[in-house]
This record gives C-alpha cells, structure tokens and sequence, in this order.
DNA sequence: ATTAGCCACTTGCGCGGGCTAGTTCCTCTA
DNA sequence: TAGAGGAACTAGCCCGCGCAAGTGGCTAAT
C-alpha cells in the first residue's frame, strides 16, 4: 500500500465539477435547502457521487459560513454519571441528532481549564441540567453565546422535574404516617440536589398538613444509615424519604441488620426506580422518572431554541410516578416506644 | 438596557482597522507566529487592542484556515467514570491546554449516535484509552483523522502501564504464598480490562515459578464473594489479587463477616489505591498507579503526535508502586485443610 | 557604488460552503 | 405572439483567519 499521499478530501466543489453542475446545486442538494427546486434527477445524481467520492461536510466551514455548529453543548455538574443520568444525555443527544445537532458533553474542572470547552467549539446552545454556577453564565456569554438553556434570567422552575419528593412525601401520608424523615445523601457534590428535594419534601409535608420532616444526610455506611435510623426511632419516625435508591437501600439494609423489619417498623421509599431497587429484599418502593423523556424534552428544548419555535410542551409523560413496592406499607396502629 | 443588536462579533480585521495595521500583524501577533518580527510597540498596542475590543478568535475560522481543530477527542469506554480516570482525563487535559489544544470526552453510546462526534468537530487526533473497539478505528480514518492513539497498527505495548497485577503477584509471592486466586469483576462492560489484568497475573504466576492462579468474577455482593472465597478456600488458596479496590474490599467484608481473618486466613491486596483502601479496617494493601502521570502522558503523547515530534518518553514515574498495608501478611505455617 | 540582508510590516489568496441575486429555458395564458 | 410566471439551475460574494510572498526603508559588507 502506498503511504496514501495526503489526498485532499472530497468538497462540494469535486461533485459539482465532475457532474458538470454548479457547487450551489450540491450544496442546495446535499442541505435540502428549503425554497429551491431541485429536478428529482440532479438530486440523486449529485447524491450518489456524494456517497461515491466519500463525501463528508466540512463541519469547520459550515460553521464559518453559516454562522451555526450545530453543536450543542451540556454543562454537566461534577457529580458520577449514574445510570439514570446516562439514559438522559443519550436521549438528548439521540434527538438533536436527528435534527442535526450534536451533543458534546462537558464537565468543567475545578483545577482550571484555561479555556473553556464554550470558547472553543462555539456551540449554538450552552445546556445545563440544573442551573448554571455564578458567573458562569456571564462567562458564556461574553464566548458570544447568547442561548442558554435554564434561561439564567428566568426564576428558577424547579416545579418541571422534581416532583419526586412530592410524590414520595404524598404516598408515605396515604399510608398513614405522620412521622415522617428525609434521608439525604451527605456528599458535598450533590448537596445543591439534596437540599432542593429535601425543601421540595419540606413543603409538601407542610401542604399536607403533617408536621416538620426531621432530616439528616447519611453517608453510604451501616454505621451512618444505623445512627441515623436509631435517632430517628426514638424520635417516633415511622416512615423515611430517601434522597434516592441508593440512599433507601443503605437505610433499609442497616434497619434489618440492626434487627427491624422493613415496612413492619419502619417505611422506606426511595427515588430514580434504578435496577438495584427492584432486586433489593425487600423491593424497594420508590419514585421512578422518566429519564428518558426529560433527554428528548432537554433535546428538544434546545431546538427550540436554536430554531426560535415556541419551547416544546412538558408532557404529562415527563412526570415522575410511584412504583410501590415492599418497602412501604400502611402505619401499623401498635405499640409505639 | 437596550436589547443589544445583535452586535457583530470583533474580528482581527476591526482590532486592524481601529489600529491603522494590517489584518496579518494581527494575526502574527496574536498567534506570536514564530518567525516573524514584530516591534514590541506594536505587540502591545495589538494585544491591548484586542482587549479592549473584547476579541475571541473564531475557532471555526482558524480551522478552515490552518488545517487544524486545536481539538483532541478522547474516546472512552462505557465504564463509569470512577475517581481515578478523572483525575488522568483533567490532567491530560491541563498539559493539552498549556499547548492550546482542547480536550473534548466522548462516550460513544450503544444506541447508536448517528454521527460520531469525530465527524463533527474534526479533531486532530483521536485518543482512547484501552485500544479502538473493532471498526472503529477505520470509521475514525474515513473521516478524515489520520492521527489516532494508540495507533491500532502498532501491537498491543500492554506493558506500558498494567503492570499492576504484576506487582500484586509478585508481593503476594514475596510473603511466601503459592496458591493464589484473582478476583475479577462480573461487569461486562469492564471484561476487557479484567481479563487484561488477569492474563498480566497469569503470566507473572508463571514467570515465578507459581502453580497457575485460579481466577473467578465476582459481584460486589456478600454472597458472591463469600461463594468464591468458600471454594478458594477448600481449594487450599491463601492469597487473593483483586481486579481493584472495590472488590479487594468486597471480599475482605465478606471474609471478616464470614468468620476469617484478614490477613491471618487470607491475604487480599487490591488495586488503584482508591481512597476507600485506606480507610477500610484492616487498611487494604494496594497498587499505587500514578494516573495523573498517565494524564500527563496521553496528554504529551497527543502533542508529540500532532507536532510531528519524537514521542515522550515514558518515565519511571508512571510505573504502578507496591502500597502494602494491612489485608496482606507472610503465609502462616499453621494447619491447612 | 552596488549588493545583500534584515526589519517590520502589508497584500492578497484561499480554506469549504452558505446564500442572495440573478439567468436561462420552458410552459401556459390572453 | 408577446408576455407572465415558474422551474431549475449558476455566478459570485462573504464568513474570519492563516500564511506565502512581497515591499520599502535602512544598514553592513563587498
């Protein structure tokens, strides 16, 4: 094999040259340019030598030129990639593409990157998940961004995910508990998270009428999970919202290693409805969101606004939902310490 | 504030004009193009200018123009991104920036994306860090990507960095064991690395004149390391290397609540030094890799690649070190079943 | 006196493609 | 038979920047 000299590549100017037609044509071709009339014929020609020179965009000078990169890029917060975040990027990045678009996923890091991923890829839409740091939007706009996705001017809307607590709150008070405590997860990088759930709970316990949720954040440990339990006992808790899964397992397997049963004496609801909680003993109730939905809204929502349709509605199938399980069940009305 | 026209992006063109140069002893300036003279005077006025204008190149531009993204993909693998890859992705992020390259991640998902992100950004090269999944590397080339690391011509250096397991092999035999097992992980999205690291045991087993390691994946579950630790020990094992931490901690727990001692039964030494190993009681002895080395490694590696320049040497420094703490001890010359 | 060489720049082409403003040809009326 | 109108294209500018090739002025060497 010859050590392939640099062969060129393929532009719009090789098509139109070796089809006899104008790069205009190709370019109406090879973008479905809306308003131009192109014969069906010279629309498959041009295709078929697209494919046969082995044709690829010069996504650089598509950007220069048009000023858009069809890039899209996510801001994601530092905390792990779990599972049910995975299955959100992937839609969302599943969506945009069909439109065109690409995701790049990003995690700015503390130690510095001196120039942000923003500056250097001029994406037409910066994402984030949950709300953008302090400056961080400043510093976004100054790259010449001007779609953002939360609208940093916006009041925050925290009402259009996380119900989940919510739910939670309400399916424990169903049950008939009235003695009711959040268990957050004590990791300083989900911290914002956890503390938006635990007001998110708050508020509803108050709406329902019960009184205060005591709360504490518990590291993923027996010994953390057992204080934690033991407290909230002698306090007369009956029922526990977890932060999420994770956070319901550790509870629920330090309440049965400490010799409770679980929903016997204690109720354990967590939320994400990942693998792990149905597989638990017992199964673990829980709150599960339609991770996959939230991705194609997300998706969508940048569309939106790169395209400057009106934003997409938030579908009732985006709501989170109860999955019941073994780990709740009704008050029993027995001794109680 | 006045709804901000949409305000034309500063150009070189406008820092020349506003200064009475030309558009080149801007650009000369601004990329301090090496041979090329220019007065301090005008240096100074030019990157004052600049400032002052609020000028940010146009990297598409600059791409269209030069041939070159300034952008390096690192293709990574669907495992989850655990406390050591992101210490070696920032690092070798940092010493790719200090050059003005750009470190973009990206984890091709199985559901497949329709246009690769390679396609869409045009990186200069395309880093992953095990070896490209079959295909992949000639997708990568037919986008016009010449360079890729590692280079999938080259055979397998599996030496350069995994000589971890080696280590653990080789001080487990130090204190005097003969019947050693590995514990790998049952997690189909890391078998390559597990079996990786095993055959890197194997090898040594061999090498040091050890009867042949039985091996065995586990789940980081009670049950399943108790199982495999049940059938090690009826099968005379006295010592376990572990695929990593994680189930070098897994097997510990079981062990201790399965009534052994650890290390007086067992020796179990695991691998990355994760901060868990030192906090779990006994202290896990373990494998020390220097990933933020390794970061600095790819990160030197990429540039020599692009630069076209001799490749860094790899130091000594990146060699995985022996942690011996507490979960390892000599054989006990005592009663064997 | 001529030439060579350096300094500190400037001119101008081209990267690949989007897109506006034509142009050409054909068909369909009145 | 002219003219309107539309279908099917083409010409050519422009995006912002890198870079090769120049350019005039000046000094040092031949």
């Amino acid at each position: 094999m010859a050590t392939s000299m640099p062969t060129r590549r393929v532009t719009t100017y090789d098509i139109a040259k070796s089809l006899g037609v104008s790069r205009a044509t190709v370019g109406f071709v090879l973008n479905d340019t809306p308003g131009q009339t192109i014969s069906e014929a010279t629309r498959t020609k041009v295709l078929q030598e697209a494919q046969r020179l082995g044709y690829r965009r010069h996504s650089a000078a598509r950007t220069l030129a048009s000023g858009r990169s069809h890039i899209v890029l996510l801001v994601l917060p530092d905390w792990p990639l779990d599972f049910s975040l995975r299955r959100n990027i992937e839609e969302a990045s599943l969506t945009l593409d069909q439109a065109g678009y690409t995701l790049v996923t990003y995690t700015p890091h503390s130690s510095g990157q001196a120039r942000p991923l923003w500056e250097s890829i001029q994406p037409d839409v910066v994402l984030t998940l949950n709300s953008f740091a302090p400056g961080q939007a400043e510093a976004i706009r100054a790259a010449g961004i001007t779609r953002l996705i939360p609208d940093p001017e916006a009041p925050p809307s925290e009402d259009y995910i996380d119900n989940g607590p919510a739910l939670q709150l309400e399916h424990l008070a169903e049950l008939g508990h009235t003695v009711i405590a959040y268990a957050g997860l004590n990791d300083p990088k989900v911290a914002d998270l956890v503390n938006g759930r635990r007001d998110r709970a708050q508020k509803t316990a108050t709406a329902l009428g019960l009184r205060p949720i005591s709360w504490r954040n518990i590291n993923l440990t027996d010994e953390s999970a057992l204080a934690a339990i033991h407290d909230w006992r002698t306090a007369g808790v009956t029922a526990i919202a977890a932060y999420n899964d994770d956070v319901a397992a550790a509870l629920t397997g330090a309440a049965l290693r400490g010799g409770l049963t679980v929903p016997g004496d204690l109720s354990i609801i967590g939320l994400d409805n990942t693998p792990l909680s149905s597989m638990f003993q017992p199964q673990l109730s829980t709150i599960n969101v339609d991770t996959a939905g939230l991705g194609r809204y997300l998706g969508r929502l940048a569309l939106s606004s790169i395209e400057g349709t009106p934003p997409p509605a938030a579908g009732p199938e985006m709501r989170a939902t109860l999955i019941p399980r073994a780990s709740t069940a009704p008050l029993q009305e027995t001794e109680n310490s």
